[in-house]
DNA sequence: CAAAAACCGTTGCATTTGCAACAGCGAGGC
DNA sequence: GCCTCGCTGTTGCAAATGCAACGGTTTTTG
């Protein structure tokens, strides 16, 4: 276990913890780490979820099937990262997506029921992870809206417009350098790959970006 | 304070607990109800969110300005319903929208770090409360992956089917109700009324759905 | 009750988009 | 060095979409 403290440090909600307040919590909430291989399921779609996880060694699939059969890939989890504390929280009886093996992997279940249910509390760790939580949630829920804005814009130059503008509102200058291939970019957007990148050029041509790679350059 | 306990009762919040838990919950974390006449400020787009609202009487606004200066409505809320929530547990330095009276109206302000700071605990409503407010964040988190399913669809029709499939999954028939005029369907999706509308046809023309009105029925 | 406003379906047209196919290019493996 | 493979830009074309406008219906309001 204490082999993955410096892992369980990466996750926003242990950061800054250390070594004695790390055990004190895990052992508090979480069960042995779990090793499964590559393929296994992590979690059945329609399934509650009972816990949520924590990524430690290896790479995990978030997938959706639709109703016509086909899969989606929604998200590629690696050491560090956390999945389905969504579902617990909201103690949703029917999971929407799978979560696979993609490698031989591990993973930490926690049990957020336990971090309410005796209000061990006075331990201040215990309440700050409560604070963690709601900030992760909270987190995560203002980059959907924010997706979601870019999303609703009608023609694929608004979305690029608009997802261009919410970067640069990031990183606080004109130029950043687009965390996506192009593909993954219009996969981002919901557009298809062609017509995006028609209207990149486009976007090019008419002297409102410049694009060099990955560098984007308002103006 | 105490006329708005039916009000207060309506949240998820606050959902089923007596007069006197509700009292002392309050008298916890809350400020005294504030008025405000019709198009008063409740919270600044660009400003930190201080504490969380519940509206109490009226109606409140939630406004997005674009950076071109249009308005657009995001969202209108009415007695029992909660704003800002997610930016005060995000901590988050900037709200990116205006909450604005749209009449006169009266809200209550809580302030959620009081939940935590103290660890009061012992009281069991105090912890009931935390398990509330992670599921209030976690089902709206659900609610818009949901939607983003559906906007991420490429054209209109599927659009419409996403919705409709998942609406049918809720109530688990092959029948409802649309809760939208057909405007502000259109405007869900982000598609052109009229476009939609001559998909719909299109779709009843096909035998794929029978529409009458708001009520929906596939097959 | 009558006027006004909101809602809905339809249609013509210009524009945008998805789709499929092709070619150029660079990284990495043999 | 050569080959393969994945990423990228481009283009032609059919289909989908946005947009604006119109008429009919329903709802609201004075």
């Amino acid at each position: 276990m204490q082999k993955y403290f410096s892992v369980l440090r990466e996750t926003p909600l242990f950061a800054a913890t250390t070594d004695e307040e790390l055990a004190a919590m895990l052992h508090c909430l979480a069960t042995a780490p779990r090793a499964f291989a590559k393929g296994d399921v992590l979690l059945l779609a329609g399934e509650p979820a009972q816990a949520m996880g924590i990524v430690c060694e290896g790479t995990v699939h978030i997938v959706r099937d639709s109703l016509l059969g086909d899969r989606t890939l929604v998200a590629a989890l690696g050491p560090g990262e956390v999945f389905a504390e969504t579902l617990v929280c909201a103690q949703e009886a029917h999971s929407p997506v799978n979560v696979l093996a993609a490698t031989a992997c591990v993973a930490l279940f926690l049990h957020p029921q336990k971090l309410l249910a005796p209000c061990t509390s006075a331990c201040p760790q215990h309440t700050r992870l409560i604070g963690s939580m709601l900030r992760l949630l909270a987190q995560k829920n203002l980059y959907l809206q924010q997706k979601m804005d870019i999303m609703a814009q009608k023609t694929t130059r608004d979305k690029l417009l608009a997802f261009f503008d919410a970067q640069l509102l990031r990183v606080g200058g004109d130029t950043f350098t687009l965390p996506f291939t192009r593909e993954a970019l219009a996969d981002y957007l919901g557009v298809n790959r062609s017509a995006m990148s028609r209207e990149l050029s486009a976007l090019r041509a008419e002297g409102i970006l410049t694009v060099q790679g990955r560098q984007v350059t308002k103006g």
